[in-house]
DNA sequence: TAGGCCATCTGGTCCT
DNA sequence: AGGACCAGATGGCCTA
């Protein structure tokens, strides 16, 4: 775990200052509020509505002296930051492998954190942000579970004329045709069934504002035409045609190799 | 300067 | 009981 936190590059032994209940001088202006009890004063007013529409520190706490509250929220905090810097750090795996998009100076370049500071529309340099890479990725699955079936199309109709699907080169033929990531990670070759099944029932909840015409982002590759294997390269991949108009692939094809730290000291 | 993106803090809830 | 997960709030950085 410690070895995902030095990852990141940002010293998780320096974090932002920390809110603690009794260390008024680590409290976050307007985060916390000095003349709460110890327990609630850093009570946001979000953090106010708990479900229950009233709040009430756990009994365990209660009985705890400041000091020991104080470590406590300290503690809690120092978990729930090591999740969020896992979950990045997961975030620049998916970034990494999504191709061509990924960003190559990522991966633990959350020491870099200001290389996020990137949006749709932004100028090539920047990173995916997460939104971005979420959505891109599932539409990457998608293509990918596209390019599958028609791969196994493809194949069905060489097998019959050679004699059968088992029938020796034409499989390896195939797959050295220029298949993007067919030979990644097995787990990304679902059956076809699903994606189509997936494909089909998120096709109608896609948002399709500014997505509606790329391939990567609309459900495009499950609707493209069989004959017709989408054009991975006119997306993005270098040497392709022109970008994409959406709002999310209008972003880097290349990575940068360097990245500003988003906290420069 | 506004808006986007992000990290962090925090309290509540759920699970083991 | 403790940890994981979640969502709201907050403030900083960056870009248009």
């Amino acid at each position: 775990m410690n070895s995902l936190s030095s990852s990141l590059g940002r010293a998780p032994e320096h974090p932002r200052p920390l809110c603690v209940p009794g260390s008024a001088a680590q409290e976050l202006p307007g985060s916390c509020h000095p003349g709460f009890s110890p327990v609630s004063r850093c009570l946001s007013p979000g953090a106010m509505l708990g479900h229950r529409g009233h709040h009430r520190p756990p009994k365990s706490q209660r009985d705890l002296s400041p000091e020991e509250q104080q470590e406590l929220r300290r503690k809690i905090n120092s978990r729930e930051r090591r999740r969020m810097q896992d979950l990045n750090v997961a975030m620049d795996a998916l970034r990494e492998v999504m191709v061509p998009y990924a960003s190559s100076s990522s991966p633990s370049s959350p020491s870099s954190p200001s290389s996020h500071s990137h949006h749709p529309g932004a100028p090539p340099g920047r990173r995916l942000s997460k939104i971005s890479t979420l959505v891109l990725a599932r539409n990457y699955i998608l293509l990918l579970g596209s390019s599958l079936q028609e791969m196994r199309r493809l194949l069905g109709e060489v097998s019959v004329g050679v004699g059968g699907v088992n029938a020796g080169p034409v499989p390896r033929l195939l797959l050295a045709g220029g298949w993007p990531l067919i030979s990644g990670p097995s787990h990304l070759l679902l059956s076809p069934e699903s994606l189509l099944t997936t494909a089909a029932s998120s096709s109608s909840s896609t948002p399709s504002h500014s997505t509606a015409k790329c391939a990567i982002l609309s459900p495009g590759p499950v609707e493209a035409p069989l004959g017709a294997p989408v054009q991975w390269s006119s997306v993005g991949a270098p040497g392709g045609g022109s970008l994409c108009p959406c709002s999310v692939c209008r972003l880097p094809r290349f990575s940068h190799p360097s990245s500003v730290p988003r906290f420069p000291k």
